[in-house]
DNA sequence: TGCAATCGGTTCATTATTTGAACCATTGGT
DNA sequence: ACCAATGGTTCAAATAATGAACCGATTGCA
């Protein structure tokens, strides 16, 4: 791992529950030396990735960060782009839509919309990492990733989140050879207990899956007529995301369209 | 320069005039060699901070920015109380209010709020760089900023905007000199020929700047009544959200407030 | 009060990584 | 057909990253 990579490894260790974190600390989670921590995270500091909060002397993400984000956006009107459609498919099915997207080898949230119309709802948390394993998210992702992915994601550690997660690598390979010919991934309970939820991949122009969008409805909630309205629904809005934004999806992904 | 500055150093390039920059533009524009920027960029595009367009080859700001920009913003939701700050700021005065964020030695536009009274206003772009010596932001950071950093703005080339800037440092010296005495910064035509603008510094816990909140009018419009309006609320504004942030003046910067 | 364990930050000889000139294979213009 | 760009790759030489040990300052505990 190159010396630049190992900087960026560090930013990733901050999140929602762990905003700041100090130096030994930020060290151990990265695995590496203190000193060798502290000089990255002092050349993270002078670009303004990171900077030290007042009282304590521990680092969180820095302002460069706002900066960067907005050129991308500038760039690639993606956030944009995906509110509007989760806000319509939210609207359509009256449950809570939301986009993952990937980087690297980690997919984490990047927007969601709830629809107002039913009390208990399935509730999102801002740039949530999703498991590859456990989401429908991470299923519709996996199943049109290159093979080593697939491979590096299911010989890592696959953790049991319910009693549904699938956790064994050859029965996720034979969930996601159903994912690639329907083009739908789905999960009931694999990542919170009551949660069924439904994904489709979005694409990039080169045919490279980019993200997923999904559609989380209670356990309770879901009849057959509701899941075709899911399903209808979630491929309209994924497949039409994906064309907005210049992307392709990969031969073959029609499927799903003839079928309708 | 350590190596991971010079990856950073790699994304400053990026605006909103050129999102997307080839790998040979890249590599000159930083000053590197071109493979040095090859192996830099793989690594950025491996975290997922710069990506490769559909069609060319060029580099673009990546996904990963999104990410940690919108966990910075739960950490510290600057950006929405500024949003708030501006907007009621710019309905206070009928102009445009913006605020900007020092990072490292460049200012960077955050955020701004347009009024809708006026057919003509002064336009901002987004995460615009400000220069020091021709804003009125520029001159509210630097002359509360410490004196090494006044030393290095200063002696670098001070590039002349406009008839109306300044560009020689001790005239310079002598106006922060008044900014310091008074709390408000003020330029008339130093950016753009048109505009007549304001700025108030912000400051952080420990009382260092961090940046200023900025009121911009066209010239034409400027009244003795307008510029004591607009020197008070932008006041007002702008040490609200320094005490909102958690922030605190450093000793002598009430001058203003007893005048009023 | 004093002890022990942490913390953030610093040092410096050792080591491993970065570096850059030169080199491809392509592409687009003349 | 040529030339001048482009993105990408190689490898010996040079440079920058590394980590154990150390510091002073806090903190928790007895």
């Amino acid at each position: 791992m190159g010396t630049v990579a190992k900087a960026l490894s560090l930013l990733d260790h901050f999140s929602r529950n762990r905003p700041e974190i100090g130096l030994s600390e930020l060290a151990r989670l990265a695995g590496l030396n203190k000193a060798t921590a502290y000089r990255l995270l002092s050349e993270l500091q002078q670009g303004g990735f990171v900077e030290q909060t007042g009282t304590g002397r521990e680092y969180r993400l820095g302002p460069a960060v706002l900066r960067l984000a907005s050129l991308r956006e500038t760039a690639v009107p993606l956030r944009d782009m995906a509110a509007q459609a989760l806000q319509s498919l939210s609207d359509a099915t009256h449950e809570t839509a939301h986009l993952s997207l990937l980087q690297g080898d980690r997919l984490s949230m990047l927007s969601y919309a709830y629809s107002p119309r039913h009390g208990t709802r399935v509730t999102m948390e801002d740039a949530q990492i999703l498991a590859f394993h456990a989401t429908s998210s991470g299923l519709a992702v996996l199943a049109f990733s290159p093979p080593e992915m697939i491979g590096r994601i299911l010989s890592a550690p696959l953790e049991k989140r319910t009693e549904e997660t699938l956790t064994d690598p050859a029965a996720i390979r034979a969930v996601l050879d159903g994912v690639r010919r329907t083009g739908i991934a789905e999960s009931v309970g694999g990542f919170e207990k009551d949660v069924h939820s439904h994904a489709v991949p979005l694409f990039d122009a080169q045919a490279r899956v980019i993200g997923a969008m999904a559609v989380a409805a209670p356990v309770a909630r879901m009849t057959p007529d509701l899941t075709a309205l899911i399903r209808r629904e979630l491929w309209r809005h994924a497949t039409g995301l994906t064309r907005a934004l210049g992307g392709f999806p990969p031969d073959g992904f029609t499927a799903q369209e003839a079928a309708e």
